[in-house]
DNA sequence: ACTTTATAATCAAGATACTATAATTTCAAG
DNA sequence: CTTGAAATTATAGTATCTTGATTATAAAGT
């Protein structure tokens, strides 16, 4: 039996995925050596480049580290000038985390020319076909969220016995 | 002066890649939990299944960890069973990195669901749309690598000053 | 042939990072 | 005014990483 044309065309999307995750975990551990971070303390300075803004709970989850361990990591990247802490306005209790000026310029100087490369490929598509880049990659999030919560419960159940 | 529509367009599929990048991430820890491995041995884990085989030097070079730190990362996956080291016939100073069966069989049933599910989706496009999609993360991971190339050169020419 | 150089993997010692746990501070909310 | 959440601090024990040396093999130069 010879394999369809469909059938292919499905690997070819979900291998282009899967490469596509492994080209980010080189690209993000190149970033960490230059700016001299370990893993877990880049994953959070992606998470905050991304969100802009994030509490130590959220990179808590996020990392999977224990509360002092993301203090410990937050103070490292403190000391590296690579975060600040500020006060969050709404509740005294909580923290929140931002980049600092200074050496935001450098990640970003750092991610600009992929940033503009990436935007330059986008946009060589038509509308329609972004659409549907975008609509496969939302939906793509969605089932790896799904996919989790699986294997949370999962892990629960398994744990209670 | 209000944003265009292909703005929008470009904008939303590259938030649609960062956030599935986020979700890969989380979704390994979750499986990293499950097989109670860390984050570093999960890359690696994730890489060997996604190849097959892979050797030592080249999981060190994937994680960025120092030859030591995958011998100690290799002898960890092999005590809990999850990988094999074989001899490499053709060179015999080198070692290949096999999953083992029995718990490639785990690894699978982790894995099915997600990958059912993933392929489900994928295949509710049509053909155009996959090919789009799939030439669309094909040209990503170029991009990503080009760029991952430019900061090693950078990085290489810090180090000489 | 044989010396040199390079590569693959490992090992040992010391440094760094993480976990588990408990206690503390500062607040929010019922 | 008690209960609980967010973040930090502290401590001891464990896990993981780096640095530098070591062994075995391959490939190249003479």
């Amino acid at each position: 039996m010879t394999k369809s044309r469909r059938d292919e065309l499905v690997k070819a999307v979900t291998m282009g995925a899967r490469e596509y995750g492994i080209s980010t975990v080189l690209f993000r551990h190149a970033v960490g050596g230059i700016l001299g971070v370990n893993v877990t303390d880049m994953e959070c300075l992606a998470l905050i480049f991304f969100k802009g803004l994030a509490t130590p709970s959220e990179l808590s989850r996020y990392t999977g580290l224990t509360s002092g361990a993301t203090t410990a990591m937050l103070d490292r990247l403190e000391k590296a000038r690579l975060i600040e802490r500020r006060p969050n306005p709404q509740d005294r209790r909580g923290t929140w985390i931002v980049l600092t000026n200074e050496r935001t310029k450098e990640l970003s100087s750092i991610f600009a020319s992929g940033r503009q490369a990436i935007d330059s490929l986008t946009s060589s598509y038509s509308e329609a076909e972004m659409e549907t880049i975008a609509d496969y990659l939302r939906r793509l999030v969605i089932v790896w969220e799904e996919e989790r919560e699986k294997l949370q419960q999962r892990q629960r159940a398994k744990s209670q016995r």
